[in-house]
DNA sequence: GGTCTGACTAAAT
DNA sequence: GATTTAGCCAGAC
């Protein structure tokens, strides 16, 4: 049950970063908790890897509020400007008033 | 099978 | 806010 419980996790992971609304973000340990494992917040990110089209990776971001994913995109600092877009104060790869946009599955869901 | 690295987190300093 | 320490799991070598 190896590869169908990645798949699982992928899927899973995929899934709840859709559900995120425009305008706010959310961390890569609130959405392991959110599928049920909140230790594996690395292996969000290693899910995340693939950023197939149709994911808004751009709102997922670290603890801190920081766009650890903007490699995902084309060119660096795509990120911070779809964010912005949604309304979203970005500011040296990192989110302002990341406490307000900050949005957790487990709470919100 | 061992070791290193990494889109991470939380706590302590 | 920045840095360090320790814990976590999967993939590459």
């Amino acid at each position: 049950m190896d590869a169908k419980q990645k798949d699982e996790f992928t899927r899973a992971v995929y899934d709840l970063v859709m559900l995120v609304p425009p305008g706010r973000a959310t961390s890569y340990g609130a959405i392991a908790a959110g599928i049920g494992h909140a230790n594996l917040s690395r292996m969000v990110g290693r899910a995340m890897s693939g950023c197939p089209e149709g994911i808004p990776a751009h709102r997922v971001v670290n603890s801190q509020g920081v766009l650890t994913a903007a490699g995902c995109f084309s060119k660096p600092g795509r990120m911070q400007a779809l964010l912005e877009a949604e309304g979203v104060e970005v500011a040296s790869n990192r989110i302002r008033n990341w406490r307000r946009v900050f949005w957790d599955p487990v709470k919100e869901l």
